[in-house]
DNA sequence: GTGAAAGCGCTAACAC
DNA sequence: GTGTTAGCGCTTTCAC
């Protein structure tokens, strides 16, 4: 059952064949100058020869570039977390790094020890994808104890305003969430509702201003789960109520999950009802009616997490904002009311 | 920019405190017998005093056991691959592994050496998703370098037949696909068409299987790329032809493309159309109407394969198959032609 | 039960 | 340009 197998090469076998020291052969491996072409040709050919490959532990021991980040999260299938992960890998593979995942259970107590014994070392490079209560403890806990190897995304921020802006990257979806009802208001719709994903706030807050800026109390938000089914079950009285023309959902999911509820409830969308979701999953727009959603640029998002985290770690030139701003994308579900 | 830090606390800092040798720390942390309880006690102590926490590199290069597995694949954003991964690592978590992931790109060349160069060292374990053709390229390299610590998932077999069940798992998507043909079929559809995913070769084998064991020459199989859009685009044609009465789908997303794409014909489903999917995407019992397609336990392979894979890595009790088989699941997308 | 010595594969710092 | 030496933090093996 086990798998020994002879020792593997390491980088003494390399200098011997190429009748070079071992410092030699780490220099080539390494791109460092210094090395007569004709040394660096010899070993590599050795290397090659040998199909030599570094062992990364005892490079990072010997205090190598550690070149290794490890993302926490707590669910790699859900489509934002997925989407940011694949950002944050982009730019990793580009850059030579590698990424560890770690994934944390939602409805687990974690300690300080738990999560800092997540990282392959201490002060080990982390990148906390935070979305609910216990990614958001993670990312406080990382944060304060190593500073300078963590970055977060998707978090709400702590409250220091601009202070986080050089740790905690995030997308402005309650400008957007409040656009989003601004939108619904203008539209003829006495008031909107919200059908809330847990963990995300701000869009719940965003909606609440928009109303309150219209001077409209807010209706009761309806608390949903993650899932499709979940929403369909929390929005079954929602859409059952005539009085209700307009939900705004916390992600696409829910949205779907609604979009399924009222065609049972037997009420059209977007004549009966207006539908707008969050997300803008590449289904959405070619759901049957197309949603009307908010576009989140996740994976540029966990691009820029990465490129944040790289220049804290090895400097280099600021590095500027890439990703593309909230924006609603209007499609069928959403229309004026029913006079 | 940098983030030096003091030296973290190592295995000799705890020694040190508890009055024992960086040995006895080492067993304690290692849960190691041979330490008087009272020994014991002190040092773990000593551990949490002073937050200690031991360095994986270090571990691995003393030749401790390895505790971590490299996923490669090239896209976590799939629903199939983002579910295996996730079977992956709930498995690799409850056992203590830590998973690495390493993303390829489906559009490049890659060598033997850029594959094993991926891996944290020569030998580390490794677990493959393929589902395409970089992937099963990796497949085959990493199993035949070595056998010993790669294990397989989601890869057509080799042709060796029982001889790949100890290294790669499978769902019997072929014998599915040919039930689902035949399920149309009885229905009074005098033919089914496939929609094409690239890369499941067996799907579209077992659809062809199905026909040819009913005595119909089987139509052109379209082909399709991955995305909801390029189904609508690729659907075109098909949905347009009033013959066409029932699509077998590469995938969920392409079933979605296609019911799109009949929308906008103005085809009815089932009235006009019968479609159905493969993977049984959450959302597929919300669509409306809700989606027949087949179920596949994604989630169910990704932690059988880190079972056999530990099975390789440290024997024990032989890894029973833990997963569902493929199932197909009816709802109102399909039906029988209209007379 | 516990400690001392050696070494995993590599890079850093220094010599030449 | 290249080689030598000394660790990185840990586990192994072998003493006691």
């Amino acid at each position: 059952m086990s798998a020994a197998g002879p020792r593997p090469v390491s980088i003494f076998d390399v200098a011997k064949l190429a009748g070079v020291s071992h410092q030699t052969v780490s220099r080539v491996i390494n791109d460092a100058p210094m090395v007569a072409d004709a040394t660096r040709a010899r070993v590599k050919a050795a290397i090659a020869d040998l199909g030599y490959r570094p062992n990364r532990s005892a490079r990072a021991l010997a205090g190598g570039a550690v070149r290794s980040v490890t993302v926490l999260t707590t669910d790699t299938s859900l489509y934002g977390t997925a989407e940011t992960l694949r950002g944050i890998e982009d730019a990793a593979r580009a850059a030579g790094f590698s990424v560890l995942i770690s994934v944390m259970d939602p409805d687990q107590d974690y300690s300080e020890a738990d999560i800092l014994g997540r990282l392959s070392h201490d002060g080990a490079a982390a990148i906390v994808i935070a979305h609910d209560e216990v990614t958001t403890y993670a990312m406080r806990v990382l944060h304060e104890r190593q500073p300078g190897t963590t970055v977060a995304t998707g978090g709400e921020h702590l409250g220091n305003g601009d202070r986080d802006a050089d740790w905690l990257i995030s997308l402005d979806d309650r400008t957007v969430a409040a656009r989003a009802t601004r939108y619904l208001l203008d539209m003829g719709h006495r008031t909107v509702h919200y059908l809330a994903i847990p963990g995300k706030a701000s869009r719940r807050t965003g909606w609440a201003e928009a109303l309150a800026a219209a001077g409209i109390t807010a209706p009761e938000a309806v608390d949903s789960g993650w899932s499709v089914a979940a929403a369909a079950e929390a929005a079954t009285g929602l859409v059952a109520d005539p009085a209700v023309t307009a939900i705004l959902c916390g992600n696409d999911d829910l949205a779907f999950g609604v979009l399924h509820a009222a065609h049972r409830a037997g009420r059209s969308v977007p004549g009966d009802l207006s539908v707008v979701g969050f997300d803008d999953y590449p289904l959405a727009a070619y759901h049957v009616p197309p949603l009307t959603t908010v576009d989140l640029d996740f994976r540029g998002v966990g691009r820029g997490a990465f490129d944040l985290l790289r220049y804290k770690l090895e400097g280099g030139s600021d590095p500027r904002p890439s990703w593309r701003s909230p924006e609603l994308v209007v499609r069928e579900t959403s229309g004026p009311p029913r006079q």
